[in-house]
DNA sequence: TCTGGGGTCCTAGGACCC
DNA sequence: TCTGGGGTCCTAGGACCC
């Protein structure tokens, strides 16, 4: 059997932890750049308010009925989702984290069938009184019907945030209530394709033909298929070992259209990318640097820039990585006329984790220096913080582009920030 | 005026090999 | 007029997830 913890309404609870008055009231949280809505409480939900509308359309909206609004705060959410994961690692050695707010336990060997309403529940209560953080505990004998366990979890108060689908009789009744676009899997796309052919439920697309659904929603929708029926086959990877690491961004207002300041972005993204390729103790063997004007820009106002590169020697290094990513932008710069470029990022590829580092005859590199002024850097930045030294090219202004004005404090990672409590 | 960020997997088709 | 057969590898694009 797995187990699916996943955070009721995570970045909102959050919040919530560290403001009580937001209890029963709705709120909604941002992306970033304070562009749409991703994250809304229940009573949020119960408003209308749609997952993914852009704040600019419902600004009245959320006046009137006296919404609370937050900027996203991802140090803040990020810390909170490494609590919630560490206590749920006392309740199975095999423990996937699955996203910043779920994952999946499984349960074989760990307490016997009859117990396991009482073990989901006991989860429950732990990462609640520990963290403040509600979540909800799906379990079944598959990935995918854990999901819709969970799915009537959430959805049924009586549940109380736990449902467990341990007999046939229960696997059958939830996916005939089902709607096939709730399946873990089926998305919009598939969602219009199934619906055509008359499938509505889950319970429907298991009648259907392997072949039927292969031809249909390709391999990934058989594994869905037979997870659906029971069968386990979806072997969902741990994410300590991505294939890619992207740092991105959207600019407020217009975008950016001087290169200089693109240049200062690109450099910021290349060094945020070095950062977490260096946690995850890996390299990276070729880099993408893109930016691009608005989706939404009229036809004939809008570029894209997109280069990519290998690197001859895998790498882990911010100076050649930041030098290696200006030169792809600047390669890519249109200087036809000007654009304003709402969008950019940086994307590094071919990671390696082995440390085994393939050298070449004539590197134009001195890779001994370079991982000693490397070491230097880190050393300075362990000891007086991440921001306090930086290639001149960062600049200092390039979060200035962004727009976050209804942000959170960092109330678990900055002592500035730390709450205070009057009695 | 304004519209997020970060990932994965699969497939078709092109390029190339002998 | 007529143009083989059997492979592999790579990539772009599509679909999905949170």
């Amino acid at each position: 059997m797995f187990a699916l913890v996943d955070c009721n309404n995570f970045f909102v609870s959050c919040e919530r932890v560290f403001n009580p008055a937001l209890q029963d009231k709705p709120v909604v949280v941002l992306s970033n750049n304070d562009g749409c809505v991703i994250a809304r409480s229940n009573e949020a939900k119960q408003l209308g308010i749609a997952m993914g509308t852009p704040l600019f359309q419902i600004k009245n909206f959320l006046e009137q009925q006296r919404v609370a609004v937050y900027s996203s705060n991802y140090i803040l959410y990020g810390d909170m989702s490494r609590r919630v994961m560490t206590l749920l690692a006392d309740f199975s050695s095999d423990l996937l984290v699955y996203s910043i707010d779920e994952a999946f336990l499984d349960l074989k060997g760990i307490v016997p069938e009859s117990e396991i309403s009482g073990y989901a529940g006991l989860i429950r209560q732990t990462i609640f009184r520990g963290t403040g953080i509600p979540v909800t505990v799906g379990v079944a004998p598959t990935k995918t019907l854990a999901k819709v366990a969970c799915h009537f979890g959430k959805k049924y108060p009586a549940y109380h945030n736990v449902c467990v689908i341990d007999t046939e009789e229960k696997r059958v009744r939830a996916l005939h209530l089902l709607p096939v676009e709730e399946v873990w899997g089926v998305g919009r796309r598939h969602r219009e394709k199934l619906h055509r052919a008359g499938v509505r439920t889950a319970w429907d697309l298991t009648q259907k033909s392997e072949a039927w659904v292969q031809h249909v929603m390709t391999a990934t929708g058989v594994r869905t298929w037979k997870e659906l029926q029971g069968f386990s086959c979806i072997e969902e990877k741990s994410m300590d070992h991505k294939k890619s690491i992207c740092t991105s961004r959207s600019f407020s207002d217009r975008g950016l259209c001087r290169l200089e300041e693109l240049e200062e972005a690109v450099a910021n993204f290349a060094a945020e990318c070095c950062l977490k390729l260096r946690q995850a103790g890996g390299r990276c063997g070729g880099l993408t640097v893109f930016a691009a004007t608005s989706r939404f820009q009229s036809e004939g106002m809008t570029h894209v820039i997109c280069q990519s590169r290998d690197l001859t020697v895998v790498t882990n290094d911010q100076q050649e990585l930041i030098s290696a990513a200006l030169d792809l932008l600047r390669s890519g710069w249109a200087d036809d006329r000007t654009y304003y470029y709402k969008k950019a990022g940086m994307t590094v590829w071919d990671l390696r984790y082995d440390g085994v580092v393939q050298p070449v005859l004539f590197d134009p590199v001195d890779r001994v220096r370079q991982a000693a002024l490397a070491r230097a850097v880190e050393e300075i930045k362990k000891k007086n913080g991440e921001d306090k030294i930086k290639i001149a090219v960062q600049g200092d202004g390039y979060r200035h582009f962004m727009k976050s004005q209804h942000r959170s404090r960092n109330y678990t990672t900055r002592l500035d920030d730390i709450i205070e409590v009057r009695v």
